[in-house]
DNA sequence: GCGAGCACTTACCGACTGGTAAGTAAGCGC
DNA sequence: GCGCTTACTTACCAGTCGGTAAGTGCTCGC
């Protein structure tokens, strides 16, 4: 009983994980319990199927990433640099949930089931495109550029962590922790260079 | 005989378009086969495994991205300008190469079979990183920082084009339309604020 | 101390996976 | 017209997929 909600968030975790490394198809129930020294069975017990698992690994994701909405600032152009901090930040340091969203974006329709697409990214981005319209530079500008800026934003991160083990694999662990320390800085800068 | 090298090349194609929707496990040969009109065997036939025509995919996605890289202008600048202006192109024209490219990072090691990992990647970067050290601003950047914003510039584009189904089902066609017709210049201008 | 409920297992199932073996039909050199 | 190659098929295989059914064993209320 006591084990049982740490055996589910455990279960949560690891099927996180091997969804991010793998994709969807990629990762079978029976991989999942291997991990966790399990039958896939037991997996079943608690998530009834394999799809239902996958819903609630994304709704993780999701919840995790609408606690980062609230930016503060005093002028809109410190508020967007506040949020993408805080984006920025999030994102390096949970590269599993990156990954999960990119490959979400990739599949499409996959969905939990809950709603047509991406249900967790258009609050999410209309917020930024908000956020974004509110300031000095961008304030008449019509939602197709200011998506297309936010959209370039978001995926010169993404795509950076999300290749986190491949360029690993090509530039070495030792330079890509380097990369990793500078990276924040050099976002900020394509940030700024933008406002 | 003369119908030979058009199946092959349909196969390919048509392999290298489900590949990009739905990753190399969310396909299988039989899947490819129904398209085709054919029997999984037919496949088989022609690329002995599911892997080797993955593989022959890949390797059209990594010809054509190589014919790419020579760019012409008088200054660095101009260069970077028009290999950007090229590639920007090339991904909005063939979504399905960019989503392969994508899907291949994000799975990492899956590659041909020829070489570790990002085999077509990395030369490509190479090149990007000393065109930029070419240019006056970044003359004196050390290759952890150009590499930094050289990915930034890919995953904005990567990632834009990537989303296409994602982003017409959130926005609608039309919108999403609109907005492929203005990204090149949106590019153009976050390409120019870095340089 | 006993029944209830929970966590989990073993034993299956039909459908599908990539792949092999063997054959059929058509085209071509000679 | 014969033999060989090419393009493909049907038939089949062992293994794995997600999922069902029916337990087993442990804990806790009472």
């Amino acid at each position: 009983m006591t084990e049982s909600k740490d055996t589910k968030t455990q279960m949560r975790a690891v099927a996180a994980r091997l969804f991010a490394e793998r994709g969807y198809y990629g990762v079978s129930l029976a991989n999942i319990a291997a991990e966790l020294g399990l039958t896939k069975q037991a997996l079943i017990h608690h998530f009834a199927t394999k799809d239902r698992l996958y819903a609630e690994v994304l709704t993780g994701v999701s919840n995790r990433i609408s606690q980062l909405s609230d930016a503060t600032g005093a002028t809109p152009e410190a508020q967007l640099e506040s949020f993408f901090d805080g984006f920025c930040a999030y994102a390096i340091s949970h590269p599993t949930d990156t990954r999960l969203l990119l490959r979400e974006l990739l599949d499409n329709k996959h969905s939990t089931g809950q709603q047509g697409a991406d249900w967790y990214l258009e609050p999410f981005l209309r917020g930024l495109i908000r956020r974004l319209q509110a300031t000095s530079r961008w304030r008449d500008a019509p939602d197709p550029q200011a998506l297309a800026i936010c959209y370039q934003l978001l995926g010169a991160l993404s795509y950076f962590v999300a290749s986190q083990a491949a360029l690993k694999q090509i530039i070495g662990a030792a330079h890509y922790s380097e990369l990793q320390d500078i990276f924040p800085g050099e976002f900020r800068r394509t940030l700024r260079a933008l406002l």
